[in-house]
DNA sequence: TGACTTTATCGTATATTCACGATATACGTT
DNA sequence: AACGTATATCGTGAATATACGATAAAGTCA
């Protein structure tokens, strides 16, 4: 059989899990990383400090921005990306969230 | 090509994927929000709480484990499952690390 | 001992991810 | 107009993830 039963869980456990699977990837995380710190649209220098492929860095923005993570626009033969402060403020809050109800202390394990 | 140069990346970037690799899959949240729920060891219920085969399940488990997320106990025909704490902890501390770095206002972003 | 229960593991099929090279696109420059 | 540059997309292949049924393992109970 196939996979595709994501869609049969609670909507909220679905955007964690997408959230997370937008930064399970190391390349994606450095990706945020050179845009947090550059602190302003960045038009390209990303493909040269990421060492992968142009495509594959192209594969991985597109990525993070089909997750919200990030904004980007075509501007003919350049293009300006940026972090998505929407974005990146829900899914803190949504990770917030469940982290806070997972971090329970439960001193009732005996395992 | 093949994909594996995960390792090329920043360890600290790795680690941040790894534990959003583990809970990527919205089986994977609700087996933790089941588990601190119950906020004690549970023996098996989690098959019946969640729609897929027993096998998968088990192999969902597995990955929490794996990933440190959960800790459990094979006690002959049945299995002890809890949340581990200091997985969860360290999982927690990171990505809070990670998310206040990205979370600058950027102002200066023209997107 | 033999049946039953519970769970892990194996084998397998399909889907998705990751990575690359090649190509297309779109603009600027000469 | 022709060329160059920067980036997205396409096509492809390998690896991994997801899901299931079948089976194995290990204990309990009649």
């Amino acid at each position: 059989m196939a996979n595709n039963k994501k869609e049969i869980f609670c909507s909220n456990s679905q955007k964690i899990a997408d959230f997370a699977k937008a930064i399970s990837h190391p390349a994606r995380i450095e990706i945020l990383r050179i845009l947090a710190e550059k602190n302003s649209c960045i038009c390209g220098e990303i493909v040269l400090e990421i060492p992968l492929a142009q495509s594959t860095v192209s594969q991985h923005l597109k990525e993070l921005k089909s997750a919200g993570l990030i904004s980007g626009i075509i501007e003919g033969p350049r293009s300006c990306y940026c972090l998505n402060v929407e974005g990146i403020a829900e899914m803190s809050v949504i990770f917030g969230e469940f982290f806070s109800l997972i971090k329970i202390e439960n001193i009732k394990c005996n395992c």
